[in-house]
DNA sequence: GCCGTTTTCGGCCCGACTGTTTTCAGTCG
């Protein structure tokens, strides 16, 4: 079974090998490929049975011919024969903090070091004493990386629902009066990628020394890794990274611009500045020595004759040539959405639970929402709100903030002899015996919402298109947002892409610093969804898909 | 290895920071 995670992982992992053998331009031209495989919304195969591969951004003949091979195959020759030239201990030598292939490929041809365990030994034996290039600093800094990073401590990416509490927290303590005058998360982060590897925070402030005083002493912080005149890296107590920057105002745009990323996408643009006869860095845009941008994005795209670009596409996947054209899509904000068609209260909620979240709601501008009232458990069980709570509930059923009654049901018939009672808006999760809808759908399966999709969809590229199918049989609309149950931003795009409308949770109903709302809208931007794509955006009357076609269940 | 309204060959982002250097190499983002 061939998968493109597997094949952009072997690209990868090519790339890696390539570095430790000194090669200079290869192993960049492999990571390219591999990150393009990896965010591509079709399977590989599909393209290849096209005999498109070369049109995916990064691939040529080569690294196309590798692709067919690993699809016939399952495997790549090519990476097989580096494997057995280079122990795979040395890849971890070249992963540690500070090192890097030149240096992992010394230890190894020098030395004999085939490890981190052998590195270790010769560190601790004094082989590395008197090595050209190796200090006592240097010794004591490869010591701690070997032993702070020894079992997953720390480091990889996290997601982002689960940075994105820490990067608020940070950004409010700089914003803290007489600390810093712009504050902006950068990165991985701004573009909302499902995971972040650290954080990039941009400041402008007349005192540098007093941002970062500011920024070490915050109880979050827990250590110190690197601190110069305009960058400051801590670790958080997680282990995350942070890096502060402080920049002046009149490079914020281009500093924005340029650590926001993707790599993929400046690379892009600095090329066409170049055939512009412009030159782009983190300080401005450039023609020769005069300064022509910076101070804010728009600014910097506008130089390059490019109307500003979202940061949630900017991965050159033809954002670059959509904003030359004009042609960039308005994207959905938080704002723009009217309601929530998926809100579930705790089963032991009562009345006053009910009128915390119409407040919350009304505080959100929202104009509906509809909670679930019923639902049918995966073991055939049905659960209800008591009738304290529905009674409460049905207060709101007119009003500023509508509540509609909702349910919530496996796919496939209801277990004999239920009944789940009267709903406006009609969930369905896929379940282990009914994965998908049957064709055609029964007018008794009318679906608002596929919901609780409970598996990883977006590594398995079957059990995606599966359901984007039942949505599209069912008139349905999607989940994204975070969480193994939802949509991310890749299966939202290819739901998108096949017309199906998105539903975007607002987290109401959790936590008040909830970043579930945040989180989804985030994803559905960087699926290239307008508000137009998003049900929960539109008005409450025109929540439920028009009926057409057959196979779509009567309006009720 | 990829890529091209200046190129099918000759480019490939570039600056900050660290440590070990006596003028720079390696790493990182």
């Amino acid at each position: 079974m061939t998968s493109n995670a597997e094949a952009a992982e072997i690209f990868r992992s090519i790339a890696d090998l390539l570095d430790l053998l000194g090669e200079k331009f290869k192993p960049e031209a492999y990571r390219r490929a591999s990150r393009s495989i990896e965010s591509l919304t079709e399977d590989l195969g599909a393209v290849a049975a096209r005999g498109e591969l070369r049109s995916i951004p990064g691939v040529g003949e080569a690294i196309a011919e590798k692709i067919e091979e690993y699809l016939r195959t399952g495997a790549v020759g090519y990476y097989d024969r580096l494997k057995r030239e280079i122990p795979p201990g040395v890849v971890e030598l070249m992963r540690l903090p500070g090192l890097g292939p030149k240096t992992a490929r010394r230890f190894w041809v020098e030395l004999g070091v085939e490890g981190p365990t052998e590195l270790k030994d010769a560190i601790a034996a004094g082989r590395l004493v008197g090595v050209k290039g190796f200090g006592a600093k240097k010794i004591d800094q490869i010591r701690s990386a070997l032993d702070t990073t020894a079992p997953g401590a720390g480091g990889g990416r996290r997601p982002l629902e689960e940075v994105y509490p820490i990067a608020r927290e940070l950004v409010r303590a700089l914003r803290a009066p007489n600390r810093a005058d712009r504050v902006e998360v950068a990165g991985s982060f701004r573009r909302a990628r499902e995971s972040v590897g650290d954080l990039d925070i941009l400041v402008t402030t007349q005192d540098p020394a007093r941002a970062f005083d500011t920024f070490t002493a915050h109880p979050l912080v827990g250590e110190v890794k690197m601190r110069g005149d305009t960058k400051e890296t801590v670790l958080l107590k997680g282990g995350l990274q942070v890096d502060l920057r402080v920049v002046r105002p009149d490079e914020f745009g281009a500093a924005l611009q340029y650590f926001t990323g993707s790599k993929d996408h400046n690379v892009r643009l600095r090329s066409l500045a170049r055939e512009r006869g412009l030159k782009v860095n983190e300080y401005g845009v450039y023609r020769g020595e005069e300064k022509v941008a910076g101070a804010t994005e728009e600014d910097v795209y506008a130089s390059l004759g490019l109307a500003w670009i979202p940061p949630e596409l900017r991965e050159d996947r033809g954002e670059i040539e959509a904003a030359a054209r004009g042609t960039v899509p308005t994207l959905v904000t938080e704002p723009d959405l009217r309601g929530d068609l998926h809100v579930h209260l705790a089963p032991e909620a009562g009345p006053d639970a009910v009128d915390r979240l119409v407040a919350g709601a009304q505080k959100r501008g929202l104009a509906y929402l509809a909670v679930v009232v019923a639902e049918v458990a995966p073991d055939g069980s049905l659960s209800r709100l008591p009738e304290r709570t529905l009674e409460r509930l049905r207060k709101y059923a007119s009003g500023a903030v509508t509540v509609l009654p909702a349910v919530e049901v496996g796919l496939g018939p209801l277990p004999s002899g239920l009944e789940v009672g009267p709903a406006d808006v009609r969930i369905v999760r896929p379940t282990a015996a009914s994965p998908t809808l049957p064709d055609p759908v029964p007018p008794s399966l009318r679906t608002d919402l596929i919901a609780h999709v409970g598996t990883t969809v977006a590594s398995d590229a079957g059990a995606l298109a599966r359901w984007v199918d039942t949505a599209q049989r069912s008139g349905a609309a999607v989940e994204v947002g975070p969480g193994v149950e939802r949509l991310d931003s890749t299966a939202a795009r290819k739901a998108r892409e096949a017309g199906i409308p998105l539903h975007l949770p607002t987290g109401l109903g959790g936590a008040p610093d909830d970043p579930t709302g945040a989180v989804a809208v985030g994803f559905a931007r960087r699926a290239g969804a307008s508000a137009t794509d998003v049900v929960n955006a539109r008005e409450r009357a025109r929540v439920r898909a028009p009926a057409s076609g057959s196979s779509r269940g009567p309006k009720r």
